[in-house]
DNA sequence: CTACTCCGTCATAAAATTGTAATATTTCAA
DNA sequence: TTGAAATATTACAATTTTATGACGGAGTAG
């Protein structure tokens, strides 16, 4: 995966999200694009981008719904959306910030002040959220550094297995099926084997046990639920 | 996983609806037909499908109506639809349908990808009611991780004698026959030997003792009602 | 180009669970 | 008190589920 945000453009005119694209693919990022709500739906469950650029006036006024929508599904509702707005009425701004959107750019905008304003949200949001190390014992995630670590030295493990346990420790105390875990882990929609998942978690168990230290054996935290899925728990099994 | 999901497939050309009845019942869901927009929405209120396959391109364009008319009505808003669409050149059109439908799936589409899109769906609309913990004295179930605990220490059991427990602890202070315990914990239309119940009965049992403190037993919640069947009362015998 | 790393799949091993049948125990009415 | 009926318990082989090691392919850096 690279590591380059990538944004989703949703804009019904193909004129507008060209001007976009390049704009952003200057600026270092990646860019999708959807023309419809429902594609841009589609887009975000299947490749979960890390920002959504969504215009306001997509026809059947369909744009505000999505925002909704996407603020109140779980699985979505940590996608920053930038909304892009032709009017500068105060009703936009009021409505879509009610929404839960993280910011808006009113049309015509210039490029610069997109990009400044994509980066500022990302900031924000990679800030609150991710940014914080996530600690359980000695075991700490740090998201910022994209790092894990055992009694301050450092795991070593391959780019899934650290989504993998990234996922876990943000969802601790629940139990998970191997196929919500492909969701979460590797995007919806993605088709792998079953057995992929049980792979992955062997190899997540098998860095933290071999990072473990002699009293403590870190994989116990990723325990097997039985005809069920996987869980990661504090509390013994 | 007590009762497989219903899935209500909506197509004017049988052909389809058969095809993708098959995959369906290959991949272990419940279906049901409709050919028409009016039949299929007396099906969707009857029955309550939990998930639509709403083809878009029904005669009159009436499926796109059907789904906004399902998504505007309360009482069948929230079961989700995915649409299948004929290509992408409809696109056009497509856009002016956003009506909250949660997927679309564009013909021809293969069986896998269709079923992997059905389950995303699914997990994602039933995975929003979060179960609360059922609690009776100290014994707890708790359903989001998927554990059973006695004074906050887990009990080992497994998934049919956890599935066994839940059933009783969300249905209290009843007797249930073994016959009808066995619809509810193994499902309808698996047969078994009766006294297959008896003997998951005392498996759950025996793990509720080891797991109890001296003082009481929490087997005892689970009483045997001679010649008519068990019962998880917190009233002693 | 070569040597890595990481990924997903498969084959196989290991472990846990399941249903049944056989046997033991309890209950209740006569 | 006895014995038939109902329930409990035990043992076990079959099945299901999970764990693990190996392999080839993709991608990358040197």
């Amino acid at each position: 995966m690279t590591t380059e945000p990538t944004i989703l453009i949703v804009d019904d005119e193909a004129a507008i999200r060209d001007m976009i694209g390049v704009a952003l693919d200057t600026a270092g990022f990646n860019s999708m694009e959807a023309e419809s709500a429902l594609e841009a739906h589609v887009n975000i469950v299947d490749k979960r981008p890390d920002l959504v650029l969504l215009d306001w006036m997509l026809p059947g006024g369909s744009g505000i719904e999505l925002a909704r929508r996407l603020k109140r599904e779980e699985l979505t509702a940590d996608i920053p959306i930038i909304m892009l707005t032709a009017k500068t009425s105060e009703d936009n701004k009021v409505q879509g910030l009610d929404v839960g959107v993280d910011d808006y750019v009113t049309k015509p905008f210039s490029p610069r002040e997109l990009i400044a304003r994509i980066k500022a949200v990302l900031r924000r949001s990679t800030g609150n959220l991710r940014d914080k190390p996530i600690r359980v014992f000695d075991l700490e995630l740090d998201p910022a550094s994209h790092r894990v670590t055992i009694e301050e030295k450092a795991v070593d493990m391959g780019p899934t297995e650290y989504r993998l346990l990234n996922f876990f420790m943000t969802h601790p105390e629940k139990v998970f099926s191997r196929d919500h875990i492909q969701d979460q882990v590797w995007g919806a929609n993605v088709y792998l084997e079953e057995r992929t998942v049980d792979v992955h978690i062997g190899r997540l168990r098998k860095a933290l046990t071999s990072a473990s230290s002699p009293g403590i054996n870190y994989a116990g935290l990723i325990q097997t639920v039985r005809g069920a899925g996987y869980r990661f728990s504090t509390k013994p099994e």
